[in-house]
DNA sequence: CGACTTTGACCTGCGC
DNA sequence: GCGCAGGTCAAAGTCG
């Protein structure tokens, strides 16, 4: 399906993505409203790229200054400190903390967040959290008590541990200029789902990863601004390794296996190359951002950009 | 035949 | 309480 994707991405949160995706203006035009491509996107003269090509090709220089500028932040000394995550040296087996998957410990960000794009995201996360935990205790009834009462569950939702708040999975969402909408990325999804997007004529893909115990999911969608353009936003972490890096060249990673070393250390890795190679149209989001945008609360998603992507930031430590 | 996609149904949370 | 929207399930279909 997917393939050598035609890709002009940007990192983005993906609570600031529902922000900027989900509020369309009422009562003006498609025509009237600014264009993604206004928020600093750029057309794409470059040959097709695949994230996993930028994967291997690139030096996988985490450059957190180089990311900081293209958000318009400032440097992460005073957030590193509180991570609570080990970053020795750019060895890619970096330990960090554990991003909430199912019990992991919530970040100091994420469970102290209340902005407005924080609470999106919790929105978003509180909206699914009784299924999912259903759903975990499904798998585990399942592989405990045999499959009847796991075929049971499967329909009956009993309600349980009420109150209870299931942490909410770290996103990370990007915007792709793509005329795919499923890109590759060195991992293997099984899409389960597709649904109409309010406010959007195009639908949105949910997709799981393929490898067993895997909980990443990925949601696929377009943006009804413009076409061409695909959120794609990622949630949880890896328990493995990347396929496609297991199989392929060995220099860029023997990561932990979670996807927030290996996976967003390629994105970064690209990130740095677009903004290396300005025929990709990567250029710096906050720089161009319209006021809206400008105003997302980035330190808290910032902490969770520091969750998802130790290994970025570590090339800002010393 | 296994892996994957499609698609309608179902569940949940939220706003009115 | 009801309707809506988001998210997921799972049977059926498709493909290599």
């Amino acid at each position: 399906m997917s393939g050598g994707d035609q890709e002009n991405r940007q990192f983005l949160f993906h609570d600031e993505l529902s922000a900027l995706f989900s509020q369309r203006p009422t009562g003006r035009g498609p025509n009237d409203e600014p264009s993604l491509l206004d928020f600093g996107l750029q057309s794409v003269s470059s040959p097709p790229t695949s994230l996993t090509d930028l994967l291997h090709g690139s030096t996988t220089t985490t450059d957190y200054g180089l990311l900081a500028r293209s958000f318009g932040l400032p440097m992460p000394l005073d957030v590193l400190g509180s991570g609570g995550m080990t970053v020795p040296g750019d060895n890619a087996s970096n330990s960090f903390t554990p991003l909430s998957g199912g019990g992991g410990a919530a970040t100091p960000y994420s469970s102290t967040s209340s902005s407005s794009t924080e609470a999106a995201g919790e929105e978003d996360g509180e909206r699914c959290k009784k299924n999912q935990e259903k759903r975990e205790e499904e798998v585990e009834n399942q592989l405990v008590t045999g499959d009847e009462e796991g075929e049971m569950s499967k329909k009956m939702n009993k309600p349980k541990k009420k109150g209870e708040k299931r942490q909410k999975e770290p996103r990370f969402a990007f915007v792709t200029k793509s005329e795919v909408d499923h890109l590759e990325d060195g991992y293997r999804w099984r899409k389960y789902g597709q649904k109409a997007v309010k406010n959007s004529p195009y639908p949105r893909s949910y997709y799981r990863c393929t490898t067993q115990k895997c909980p990443v999911k990925k949601r696929v969608e377009r943006s009804y601004q413009d076409p061409t353009i695909v959120i794609t936003t990622y949630e949880g972490k890896h328990t493995h390794q990347c396929p496609a890096t297991l199989r392929g060249s060995s220099h860029l990673l023997a990561p932990p296996p979670a996807m927030s070393a290996s996976f967003f250390q390629a994105e970064l890795a690209m990130a740095h190359q677009m903004t290396q190679q300005p025929q990709f149209g990567y250029t710096s989001m906050a720089g161009n951002l319209t006021p809206p945008l400008q105003q997302l609360q980035f330190p808290q998603d910032y902490g969770l950009l520091q969750d998802i992507m130790p290994s970025f930031f570590q090339g800002s430590q010393p």
